[in-house]
DNA sequence: AATGAATGAGTATTCATTCAT
DNA sequence: CATGAATGAATACTCATTCAT
C-alpha cells in the first residue's frame, strides 16, 4: 500500500520520535533547560542525528508546536462532525480545545514560549507562516460552526463568527495558562470557570427567540 | 517635606533606574535574552551596581514585575474611583487594564514568563507571594464593581463576582497576547476585539430586567 | 592485546593530559589561581572539553590528587619490595616519599590546599573517602615495614607501627613544605635535614642490642 | 606615660581591631572566602577605612601572620624562661608551640595558605622577609634551648641545634596540619601522637651517659 | 578621616552546533 | 547515515579596589 521505502518509513518514524521527545520535554522543563542532549538521550538517539532531521533547536521547537496543532486539528474535526445542536457544539469545540490543552500541555507551553520570545524573531518566517496557517486551521472550523448557529437563526445576526472564533480562542487561552500552572487541587475549581466562561458566552451570543424574551409577555 | 537624605533619594531613583531599564528589555528580549550585561549598560551603570541593588536576576525579574503591578493598581483604582454607572464602570476597568498592557506590554511579557517558567520553582517563595498578593488586589478592584452591579440590581444573581473577575481579567489577557504581538497597522481591529469582548461579558451578565427585555415588543 | 578501541585509548589519553596540564598548573598556581582556562589552554583542548572529562573544578583537582598518590604508591611498593635490612628499607621508603614530593611537587601542594580549604566542606563524600583511602594505603606500606622491623626484633617493642608511621609522614611533610619553595641552591640544605631527620627517627626507635647498650652487665 | 596622643593611640586600637577581625575570619573561612566586606562587617569599620590602614588584602593576610607570630613569640619566651631541666624545657617549647597553634588556629591556616600561594610572588619583599624574620626568632629561641643542653651534656655532641630546631618545628607543623583538621573527638588521638613525636626526638638526641645506658648493671 | 556606592575584570559552568570517524 | 567528542561564545555572579562626599 504505502509508497514509501523502508528507509522513508523509518525516517518518519524516526523524525516522530524526535518530536515526541522533544514535546514532553519541552513542556515539562521549558524551551531553555529543554538542551538537545537530554532530547537526543530521550528520544535514543545521538545529537548529531538531531541535526540531521532538524536544522536547529529553534526549527524542532517550531515543529513540536505544529506537531501539536495537527493533533488539535483531528480533534476538532471530529468535535464539529458531531451532529449537534448549534449551542451545544460549540460547547463541545470549546471543551475539545481546553481538554486537548489539559493533555496536550505542551501545546501551551509551547505557544507561551512562542509569543514570549526573541524566538520571533530568528525563526525563519515560512516556518511561522505555517504556524499562522494552522492557528486559522483551528479557528476557521470554529467559525463555520458559529456561522451554521446563525444560518439556523439560533445565534444572534450582529455576531461576527471571526472575531467571536477568536475571543473564544482567546479566552480559554487565557484561562488555560492559569489552569496549567494550578495544582491538580483546584482542577475543579478550574473546570468550573471554564464553564462558567463558555456559558456566559453562548448566552451572549444566542438569539433572544419571541418565545424567550417575549416572556413576559403583556 | 522629604525625609529622605540626598543619599536615600539617590538609590532610590537608582533602583528605579535600573528597573525601568530591566522592564524595558525583558519585555523585548523576554526573561533570558535580557542578559544582565545588557540591563547594566542600558540603565549605565555597571554589573557590580545592579547586583548591590539586586541579590539575582530573579529578584530583579520579579521586582520588575511588581513595580508593573504597582502601576496597574494605581490604574485601576482611578478607574474605579469614577462615579459611573455599573456597565461603564465594568468597561471602564476592562480598558484600564487593556490600555495600561498596551502601553507597559512588559506587565504581560513579564507575567507570561512568569507563568511559562521552571523560575516559578527558583524563584523564593516570599517573592511569589508577593505577586499573587498584588495579582488579587487588582482582581479584588473588579470583583468589588461587580458586587456594586449585583447590588443594584443591574447584574444577574446568578453571577459569582470572583468567578467573574477572572474570566474578564482573562480573557483581556488571551486577547492582549495576541494583540502585542500585532502590527501597529492591526491596532483597530484588536480595539474592535476588545470591544466585542466586553461588549460579550456585559450583555450576558446584565440582569434582564422586564422593560429591557421585553422592550421592543411587537 | 588492549581490549580498548581507538576511541576509549584516545579518551583516557586525553584524560590523562587533562591532569597532567591540571597538575602542573595546580602545584604553580594553587587551586583558585589556576583557571579552567588555564588549565584548557595548557592541555590545548577547550574549555568544554575538560568539563566532558571532569564534573567540575573541583573533581579535577580532587582527581589530581588521586593521580598523584596512585604515582606515590606505586614509588613505595617498588621500594618496599627491595630485600633490604629494615633500617633500609625504612631509609628507602621515607626517602621514596620525600623524593616523589620533591618531583612531583603538586602531590604536597595539593594535599596543603586539600587540607586549608574550605573545598573539604564542598568536596563530594566519596571522593573525600577516596583521597583518605590512598593516604591510608601508603601508610599501610610504611606500617608494615615497621612492623617488620618488629617481628625481627630490630625495632622497639613499644613502637606503635601505625602511630610512627604517622609521625615519620609528617615530619616529611612538614621538611618538605619548607623545602619546595626553597631555593635550588638551598637543596643540599635540605637534603641534610631529610637525613638527619630519618637519622634521628631511626636512632629513637632502633632496639638497643646488648652488644650496643653494653646493656648484657657482667 | 604614653607618649602617643589619643588620636594615635585610637588608630592603633583600629589596627588590632581589624587585624583580629580579620585573623579570626581568615582562619574559620581561608583566605578566598574572607572578602573584605565580612572582614569590615566584623571590625564594625567600613571597607573604606580599612584600606587606609592596609594597603591591599595581601597586607591585611601577612599582617595578620606577623601578628601571630608576635603572640608565639611571646609564649615561647615564657615557656624558655622557665627553669626547668634540659629534657623538660625541650619538650615545654615543642608544646608551647603546638598549644599555641591549637588555640590560635589561624597561625598555621594563615601558614598554610602562605606556603601554597601565588600570594608569595605578589607579596613585597619586605613583608615576605618581615615573616621570615619572626620565623627565624621564633626557631633561634629553640636553637638556644638545644644548645644549652649540649652545654651541659644532656644532649649528643654531634646534633646540629639549628637543624633540630627546624626538624623539630616542621615535625610539629605536619602534625598540626593534619590535627587542626580533625574532629574534636579526636582530640586524644591527636595529643598522643605530640607526645609520641617528642618523646622519640628526645631519645634520639640525649647523650647516652655511661650511667643510663648500663643503666641496669648490678 | 571615614564611609559605602560604584566599578569591572575575572570565574566557573552551560549548551547549541559542528565535524571527523 | 549515525555518532558523540570537541568547541567556544555566552552568562550570572563575585569581590578587591577606588573615590566622591
Amino acid at each position: 500500500m504505502s509508497v514509501l521505502s523502508r528507509r522513508e518509513r523509518e525516517k518518519l518514524a524516526r523524525r516522530k520520535s524526535i518530536l515526541q521527545a522533544a514535546r514532553e520535554l519541552f513542556y515539562l522543563y521549558g524551551y531553555q533547560a529543554s538542551t538537545i542532549d537530554k532530547i537526543a538521550e530521550k528520544a535514543e538517539l545521538s545529537k548529531g542525528t538531531i541535526y540531521s532531521y532538524f536544522e536547529s533547536k529553534d526549527e524542532l521547537y517550531v515543529s513540536a508546536i505544529i506537531e501539536a496543532f495537527l493533533e488539535l486539528e483531528k480533534t476538532l474535526i471530529v468535535a464539529t462532525s458531531q451532529d449537534l445542536p448549534v449551542e451545544e457544539k460549540l460547547k463541545a469545540l470549546f471543551f475539545a480545545f481546553v481538554d486537548h490543552c489539559l493533555v496536550y500541555k505542551e501545546q501551551l507551553r509551547l505557544g507561551l514560549y512562542f509569543y514570549t520570545n526573541t524566538a520571533r524573531k530568528t525563526i525563519p518566517r515560512h516556518l511561522l507562516d505555517e504556524i499562522d496557517d494552522h492557528t486559522w486551521k483551528c479557528l476557521d472550523i470554529i467559525t463555520q460552526a458559529i456561522q451554521e448557529g446563525k444560518d439556523k437563526g439560533v445565534i444572534r445576526d450582529d455576531v461576527n463568527p471571526t472575531e467571536l472564533s477568536i475571543i473564544g480562542w482567546r479566552t480559554a487561552v487565557g484561562l488555560l495558562e492559569m489552569a496549567i500552572e494550578g495544582n491538580e487541587e483546584d482542577e475543579k475549581m478550574y473546570r468550573n470557570l471554564f464553564d462558567q466562561a463558555i456559558t456566559l458566552i453562548l448566552r451572549a451570543i444566542k438569539r433572544e427567540t419571541g418565545a424567550e424574551t417575549s416572556a413576559a409577555p403583556e
